[in-house]
DNA sequence: TGGATAATTGAAAAGGATTTTCAGTAAGGG
DNA sequence: CCCTTACTGAAAATCCTTTTCAATTATCCA
């Protein structure tokens, strides 16, 4: 009955599928790009016509504790979300189309234990982010 | 007349020197943590007591835009601001504490080759953040 | 050293985004 | 199918930030 992975998940964790939730988790799933809360409300609306933003905030914040999207951070503005990878990962971010990619693997273990000593700090985790141009927006214009 | 370097900046920049701006500037450069600006209102009506909250927001805003403080980004709320230091720097917070360090030197070069390379990004810039306990946090508790 | 002038201020109002409340609706277990 | 209770959208409440505005004051110049 349940078709869509993100909603197994949701039905897991004990709530309800309802069209609500099937638009903003098909919008959140194939989007290339963060969005936020207004544009996830825009597009899902073109599924669910009823739908209200007070919902989009609900869902992905459920969304959100379950892993399956993540805030993405931009200089100002850091209401946007994005589908979450596996794991550990980073995020590649194009300044003029938005469009974000996930990848791993960086090998930071050198860096972790010169600040580390340096600073008498225990580090526990990292954040990185990539900006740039994706291929599309070097080439056109 | 003017003894401090941010005030002179402030200066030289063609703003005028306040006690309000004095106040906001000196809990600023003294703090060794990123403030919310209800933190630095807070903090510096203990130097200006007439001093209001939007003259707060007004005199971040202008440090932040001549580059003496620096927004930081926390996994919810990225309205707090920390000073900021000379060139690209790096972050490293406490998470028990939030005590920042600013850090340098990081060697992702070729990280950025091959993650250009598989993504056809053209990368520009990045952000890195550390997070962790600081030497303080490691011992008491 | 005064005044003139324009920048700056704080309070109050406006604005925007997010959260809460609530009565009606509908998912889904039995 | 029903019943229960989670879920919903609309409206109201909140919270944070920005704008407006009249009063104040830093700085320039006579
Ligand atoms: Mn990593
Ligand atoms: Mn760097
Ligand atoms: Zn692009
Ligand atoms: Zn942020």
């Amino acid at each position: 009955m349940v078709d869509n992975p993100w909603l197994e998940q949701l039905q897991a964790a004990g709530y309800r599928i309802t069209a609500a939730r099937r638009a903003v988790t098909e919008v959140m799933q194939s989007s290339e790009r963060a969005l936020t809360p207004i544009e996830v409300y825009d597009a899902a609306r073109k599924r669910d016509r009823r739908l209200g933003l007070v919902t989009v905030y609900r869902t992905l914040e459920k969304l959100e504790a379950l892993g399956l999207i993540q805030r993405v951070h931009h200089e100002h503005s850091c209401q946007a979300f994005l589908r979450a990878g596996e794991g550990h990962q980073h995020l590649l971010l194009c300044e003029r189309c938005r469009r974000a990619i996930l990848f791993e693997g960086d090998d930071l273990d050198a860096l972790f234990e010169r600040v580390g000593e340096e600073t008498g700090f225990e580090i526990r985790s990292h954040w990185l982010q990539l900006y740039g141009l994706c291929w599309d927006c070097q080439t056109d214009s």
